[in-house]
DNA sequence: TACGCAGTTCCAGTCAGTGGAACTCTGAGC
DNA sequence: GCTCAGAGTTCCACTGACTGGAACTGCGTA
């Protein structure tokens, strides 16, 4: 659907960095024809979605605040994470974890699992301490600097790292922008993180496949492949651009 | 550009009061083919607008409250009004005004004007006591219900009319969707005035042409044509869908 | 097991969308 | 005041992207 994604190609070409753009910006951006670009901008005016303003430049109309209260009404993070995460509990015979962080905790969000002898089992409401597992250091890795400061003396000391241990084995997750663990929370269990974007491109959730660590060997590769991608989509829809 | 405007068309089918569709409801409320239908919403879910909840159904992403935010942060309601109003003014050879309400006062926020030797001059920050004039009674009938009530007893007593009364104007201009005064405000002026709608449909603001009353006569008609126009478009730069 | 229904895929026809070229309009420089 | 440059706008003939009917799938129900 060429003309759509065109369309849409437009959107996001506006930024909090560039707010206001003419034809010229754009079609150069998205490298179009004049003409045809401004078929794009002059129907997503007459549809109310772009606005003139005085200096002939086009800027996003109020039209996407209406529709963005309503998204923000509707939907939150595990509505939209359920069915990718049962994709993935599907694929990759796993269970599926969707984790938060509070204050020095994390916190099982939602789980999605099948059913099979050995599988490692989560319930949402969950709450724990934060440690050297997967889900973890991801959450932590992507705190805001601040919140980061205080909570990882505590951390550190449970760990039994050094604070700068800790802090280089978290920004190598967020250089790497996943995780993964052996026993680094419960013995047995193995873990594989990625973070969860949103709007402001922030990470505040983490997307995990734990699995028993007798099944993990030469797998990781593999899982951590349809992993991402399932972060991917949900990060889309919880409205980062990163992923695309 | 028939695919696109589908494809908004689409996004107006969510509400707040259906805010999670199926593909049938979407193709039947649009009359358009199952096939059409699910190809246009297969791209947009491509595309990362629309999200697919676990019981299959359609869902606008928060991608809309990124671009929400982003148009809020960037427009008010002046530069999107500013250019229209600039056309307004020179089709109507008239100064065109646009008014909000703060209190028991309106005030001009813009002013488009053209040279000639008769005219009515605003001034951008202008403020006065809430009259009789058409600007005053839009803003005043499309007051929420409670600071009405609080501002009704003041008016009605500066203006010399009994509650009643004032009351049953303000119901007129609000079935109406506009007003009209000669003199109302200040003798040997009129003007027209027409509410301008917000994303919740809510009107803080009115535009108006503003014209010597001499100038009035048989103009009433073709300038409502042209002013109902203009806000229209204003109302739909502002988020509304009321014009649509 | 058969049924019905929602969603999905397929396909050939055609017209909507494309982009190059030509035109207009505005503002700056000479 | 004329010219030029640069932005936006309109025109047009070509073509492949989009359409919608029909057929298929897969799931939940009787």
């Amino acid at each position: 659907m060429r003309s759509l994604s065109r369309a849409f190609a437009v959107l996001d070409c506006f930024s909090a960095s560039a707010p206001k753009l003419t034809l010229q910006e754009i079609s150069g951006q998205l490298g179009l024809a004049k003409s045809t670009t401004f078929r794009l901008l002059a129907a997503l005016e007459e549809l109310g979605y772009l606005v003139r303003l005085e200096d002939q430049k086009y800027c996003l109309s109020l039209q996407f605040a209406r529709l963005g209260a309503l998204a923000q009404g509707t939907l939150d993070v595990c509505q939209i994470a359920r069915p990718i995460m049962q994709d993935l509990a599907r694929i990759s015979h796993e269970s599926v974890t969707l984790f938060t962080s509070e204050d020095e905790d994390f916190i099982c969000l939602d789980v999605c699992t099948i059913s099979a002898p050995l599988m490692v089992v989560h319930r949402p409401g969950e709450r724990a301490p934060h440690s050297l597992g997967a889900a973890s250091l991801v959450l932590m890795a992507y705190l805001p600097e601040d919140s980061l400061r205080t909570l990882l003396p505590t951390v550190a000391r449970r760990v039994r790292h050094s604070r700068r241990e800790l802090k280089s084995i978290l920004a190598n997750v967020k250089r790497q922008q996943y995780a993964v663990s052996h026993g680094g929370s419960i013995p047995g269990i193995s873990a594989l993180s990625v973070p969860l974007f949103g709007p402001d491109d922030s990470a505040r959730y983490s997307l995990n496949i734990v699995m028993p660590t007798v099944r993990a060997r030469n797998r990781i590769a593999p899982l951590l492949t349809s992993l991402r991608k399932a972060g991917r989509k949900i990060s889309t829809g919880l409205g980062s651009r990163l992923a695309l």
